[in-house]
RNA sequence: GGGUCGAUAGCUCAAUGGUAGAGCAGCGUCCUUUUAAGUCGUUGGUUCUGGGUUCGAAUCCCAGUCGACCCA
């Protein structure tokens, strides 16, 4: 009768799995207990009174991080979405067979708890327990406790992992939410209306942009993921929606980077009766109560580090505003820059280290000095205004210099934040510069936005601000893989 | 799409052509106020996959998979 069992005490997830099976053998099922906390493990700590232990009860429930066994006693720390709270377990309090059963726990298991809250001798708010239950058996183990998961593949393919064991992706990753929620009272409270148009589009637009494209069966047609919601969103403009604004996932099927997912959130705003001084004046008050109420910076300050360059970013000082050829003639050290001819405008690009296609249009060659030697500079809140009119179709074309239009984009910490126009309301303006960007590609414009446009849209101040981008920002992220939870990788085995 | 780098125990990492190791986790013991708890002992490997070179490969070469960074 001495039948050698195997040594399965190295596979964690085997011995976990005859755990569970002990558990159901004995007629306890970790699956279908049922627990509901009183209270938070924040508002468990918040309930504590001062030189009043044991008198305050609490049930909380969380995932088991941290144990330590002290023979007769234990203390353990769970972790649920406000953060974590310390258990002391007894043996002379819970009884003899629970304190075994507690001995029989690992790190990672789900279970509730309640007790009377008291300050350890140490000064640790933490929860005395009198009964506990396990709610969800946890068969395979955490990642290491000190260094927590660093591979990268594995923290964003296991996203859940990498909140549980890394404090800094928690923080990160629960601001996120607290951004885009401050974003939607912000507007709310200006009487802004969250609209939800579609992702599916017959004609892609509002953008340029490759789309994703898929097929609808019953309909028999074919059908791409928006690349915007601006064409949307401006109908709504048209039919008397006078403040609107949608904070939607868009679908560019581009390069994936640092900076780039293939699909990311996007805010759109639009105000009637505006203009693009109008959306400079609420994309500055956003972003300063931003980083005052929800980022809080520990000095009180308006300041934000970041990193890559070693400033400060001052959202609190006065912001710069600056035109874009204004920007061009400094940076090339030529005032009469837009006067040269296509080769002198090689020439120039060239002298600042930056190889152009000749087969470039000459603001796309003036524009790759701004996107590359001009934009990473502007690391303080910027405001470039008056941008070339082929670089968007969409504006309304400056009154005394009808090759800009009035616009702005907002740099910050070298990085495109938020664009803003006054927006083209002319019907005919509008087509003529569709057609001029669309080229042999006619079937490309969106017929039913013009025809909308020509029933009437009110003067009006628009704005894009990518959500992403400005969590980038907001946490300090080096990557935007860092503030999206789960960034698109290619299929793999997880 | 191109270049560079990487993949070793559940996790974090060593081992640079010659017996694959450590810490944490796990398993077993001691400990009734701990803070990366401490203590004594101990298990654990398809070295990403497939070829090749070699007496011998985690290590060198080729191809592939996945990832990171840079460039387009």
């Amino acid at each position: 009768m001495s039948d050698a069992q195997p040594d399965l005490s190295h596979d964690q997830h085997a011995v976990r799995r005859q755990k569970l099976a002990e558990l159901r053998a004995a007629g306890t099922d970790p699956f279908r207990a049922s627990f509901t906390p009183t209270h938070s493990s924040a508002q468990a700590l918040r309930a504590h009174v001062a030189g009043q232990d044991y008198t305050v009860a609490a049930a909380v429930g969380g995932r088991l991080v941290t144990i330590r066994d002290m023979g007769k006693s234990q203390f353990v720390k769970i972790l649920d979405q406000d953060g974590q709270i310390q258990l002391y377990l007894k043996r002379d309090v819970v009884g003899e067979a629970a304190y075994a059963a507690f001995k029989r726990l690992d790190l990672g298991d789900i279970i509730g708890a309640e007790g009377t809250l008291f300050v350890t001798k140490s000064g640790e708010i933490t929860l005395k327990v009198d009964r506990f239950v396990l709610l969800a058996k946890a068969l395979r183990p955490l990642p290491e406790k000190w260094h927590g998961l660093s591979d990268p593949e594995q923290v964003y393919r296991q996203r859940y992992l990498d909140v549980i064991v890394n404090a800094e992706s928690r923080a990160r990753l629960l601001l996120r939410p607290r951004i885009v929620s401050h974003i939607r009272r912000f507007l709310e409270d200006r009487r802004f209306l969250e609209l939800e148009t579609p992702v599916l589009e017959a004609t892609p637009g509002g953008a340029a942009a490759r789309p994703f494209k898929t097929h609808h069966n019953a309909l028999g047609a074919d059908f791409f993921l928006r690349i915007a919601t601006e064409l949307r969103l401006k109908r709504m403009l048209v039919g008397g929606f006078d403040r609107v604004f949608e904070i939607g996932r868009i679908f560019r099927n581009e390069g994936v980077s640092r900076k780039h997912n293939p699909e990311f959130t996007m805010l759109e705003v639009y105000e009637a009766y505006s203009d693009y001084r109008g959306m400079m004046r609420l994309v500055r008050e956003l972003l300063e109560s931003l980083v005052r109420d929800v980022v809080r910076p520990a000095d009180g300050s308006l300041r934000l580090r970041h990193a890559p360059s070693g400033q400060d970013i001052d959202f609190g000082a006065p912001w710069r505003e600056v035109r874009y050829k204004d920007l061009i003639r400094e940076a090339t050290g030529d005032a009469d820059w837009f006067a040269r001819s296509k080769a002198d405008k090689i020439a120039g690009a060239e002298r600042l280290g930056l190889g152009v296609n000749p087969a470039w249009e000459e603001f796309e060659i003036t524009n790759e000095i701004f996107s590359k030697r001009i934009e990473p500079t502007l690391i303080q809140p910027t405001f470039v205004t008056h941008l070339p009119r082929e670089l968007c179709p969409l504006a309304k074309l400056t009154a005394d210099d009808p090759s800009t239009i009035d616009v702005f984009e907002l740099i910050i910490g070298g990085m495109e934040v938020a664009p803003a126009y006054s927006e083209q309301n002319d019907p005919d303006v509008q087509r003529e510069m569709f057609e001029r960007q669309a080229g042999e590609e006619r079937q490309n414009i969106d017929q039913d936005f013009l025809l909308a446009l020509e029933h009437g849209m009110p003067p009006a101040g628009g704005m894009g601000i990518g959500i992403d981008r400005l969590c980038i920002l907001l946490t300090g992220a080096e990557s935007i893989r860092d503030v999206i939870l789960f960034p698109q990788l290619r299929p793999g085995a997880t």
